[in-house]
RNA sequence: GGGAGCGUAGCUCAGUUGGUUAGAGCAGCUGACUCUUAAUCAGCGGGUCGUGGGUUCGAGUCCCUCCGCUCCUACCA
């Protein structure tokens, strides 16, 4: 099966600079050997019976197959070598015997490095061990490695390697891209669960002439051709919602987020945020549609509704269901009835009392706040919607109808950490310029005029929410690090 | 940003109190071998000890600078 034509001159590819490695001089070496047997070094495309998971699945004594692969490893006994072929659905053995095919072939298998890419003919067969293998008959060199893979036996075990050169984490740990199958099949199950509902997926932009949406700090870039800056968006939501003005009325965006703050184990720069918009829902609609969408994503993506929990091991169940607590009496629970009564000074003196550091100028609120976030958050292991949060917290979000001071809205909490908010979104102009101005303080120029103009057009009243999709991935993996569920994380340039 | 730790062969790791020519396994090369699967056996080669400086008769080892990574901590989801 090697290529007719002749073979491509590689010589003026030869190394002459120092830096390159004798591993590497000895693979230029086989692939101009391999090139002189007729094998194109870089091949072009091979027709395969099947992907390597599919002939084993379908596996049958005697059937002629052709597959293609990554050769991993290479067990030669003489006139009989047995070698692993892998591509992205699995390994499978190939069995390669002197008589089995013509001699200069066989005698060019040795040329082949670990890494090389190969596509074989051959029949199915199982050795006298049980294993399922092709028993070749011709083979062709597709590409060639002409750098060494990491060690078989430990993979590439150095993280800052991994992360860097993620396509050899890839090759080297099976378990690294099953864990990228699983967030892969995360988000089409959710774009399937969504569109089964009457969801449209929408794009809105990612580079905005203002930051809105969130809280946080955001990326500057320069658009020359329009002399100004531009903001990498912190959040979709304020464009969503101009969709809902707009007719949309059941719409989702899943894509990135940019947000200039710290990276550590559970931050990376840019991260991926589902957010949904129900027009004429609330977050009663949205808590529906988490408890539906979970379970869903458990079953689909795991096979079981209960998950592991890196951090301790336990089990978190997301059988709906879910809790449900207001948030002022967790914080009753963990702090007294009379907390709500107390002076900020006696809430100061009783959070640090609590092991919680407390900035002098904080109000009540903040004092709360920071209780919660330090307290109790954490000690909300199974799925719980906290509701009836503080509105200065929430300023995209309707007050509760019998208690202006709180928001409508809920904060979806598992394993101790936010997984999810849910609003009845604010449809009010007057009170959503209110609420912005307050958050901007004096710096007016922040609040987002356009928006406002939408909402003066006349929103429907709508429940929204916004999953973090990392986090997500996170919790259905039993992954700790963010940076082991983004394929290519930040790191800084060396 | 603050604190602690780490960086040795292509990969995974040893390296004693500062002391000869820095070691092992995998991978590589040469040879043997027709059912192996971390194949086995014999032999051989492979190093800017992250970078730059310093102390010392002598530095992988001790001190300093810088680069990168990890963990803890602070901000954010």
């Amino acid at each position: 099966m090697p290529d007719k034509r002749p073979p491509r001159i590689l010589a003026a590819i030869m190394p002459t600079d120092s830096t390159d490695n004798a591993y590497r001089e000895q693979r230029i070496r086989n692939l101009n050997a391999l090139s002189e047997h007729g094998h194109h070094p870089y091949g072009e495309a091979f027709t395969r019976s099947g992907t390597l998971a599919e002939l084993r699945a379908g596996f049958e004594e005697g059937r002629e197959v052709q597959a293609a692969g990554r050769l991993m490893a290479v067990r030669a006994m003489g006139k009989s070598v047995f070698a692993d072929l892998r591509d992205g659905t699995g390994r499978f053995q190939l069995y390669v015997g002197r008589k089995d095919l013509p001699e200069a072939l066989f005698d060019a298998f040795s040329l082949l490095d670990l890494g090389d890419h190969i596509g074989v003919a051959g029949t199915l067969f199982v050795t006298r061990t049980g294993e399922p293998s092709i028993h070749v008959t011709s083979w062709k060199l597709l590409s060639k490695a002409i750098l060494q893979p990491p060690e078989k036996f430990h993979g590439l075990v150095d993280t800052e390697e991994r992360y860097r050169k993620r396509y050899l984490d890839l090759v080297a740990n099976p378990d690294v891209r099953a864990r990228f199958n699983i967030r892969i099949r995360i988000m089409q199950e959710i774009r399937a669960f969504l569109a089964a509902r009457g969801f449209q997926e929408v794009e809105t932009p990612m580079m905005q002439p203002q930051a809105g949406g969130a809280a946080a700090r955001p990326f500057v870039t320069r658009y020359h051709a329009l002399d100004c800056e531009m903001y990498m968006r912190i959040a979709p939501e304020l464009y969503l919602k101009r969709l809902l003005v707009g007719g949309f009325d059941k719409v989702f965006e899943m894509n990135r987020n940019f947000r200039n703050e710290g990276l550590d184990r559970t931050h990376n720069p840019e991260f991926t945020v589902l957010e949904v918009y129900e027009a004429y829902g609330d977050r009663h609609t949205m808590k529906r549609l988490i408890e539906e969408l979970l379970p869903h994503l458990c079953r689909q993506v795991l096979g079981r509704l209960s998950v592991e929990s890196a951090e301790t091991g336990e089990s978190i169940d997301f059988t709906p269901p879910y809790r449900e607590v207001a948030y002022r009496d967790l914080v009753r629970e963990r702090m007294g009835d009379g907390w709500f009564s107390l002076d900020a000074a006696a809430a100061r003196a009783a959070a640090e009392a609590a092991g919680v550091a407390v900035d002098p100028q904080w109000d009540h609120l903040m004092i709360t706040h920071e209780v919660y976030d330090k307290l109790i958050e954490k000690t909300l292991r199974q799925p719980t919607f906290v509701t009836r949060i503080p509105r200065p917290f929430v300023p995209l979000a309707k007050a509760c109808s019998d208690d202006p001071a709180l928001a409508d809205v809920f904060e979806f909490v598992v394993a101790g950490k936010e997984l999810c908010p849910g609003y009845t979104e604010q449809n009010d102009p007057f009170e959503q310029r209110r609420a912005l101005a307050a958050q901007a303080g004096d710096n007016t120029e922040r609040i987002d005029e356009d928006f406002i103009t939408a909402l003066e057009h006349g929103m429907p009243p709508a429940g929204g929410l916004g999953l973090g999709i990392d986090r997500l991935t996170m919790l259905l993996t039993g992954t700790e690090a963010i940076r082991d569920v983004i394929l290519f994380p930040q790191l800084k340039a060396r």
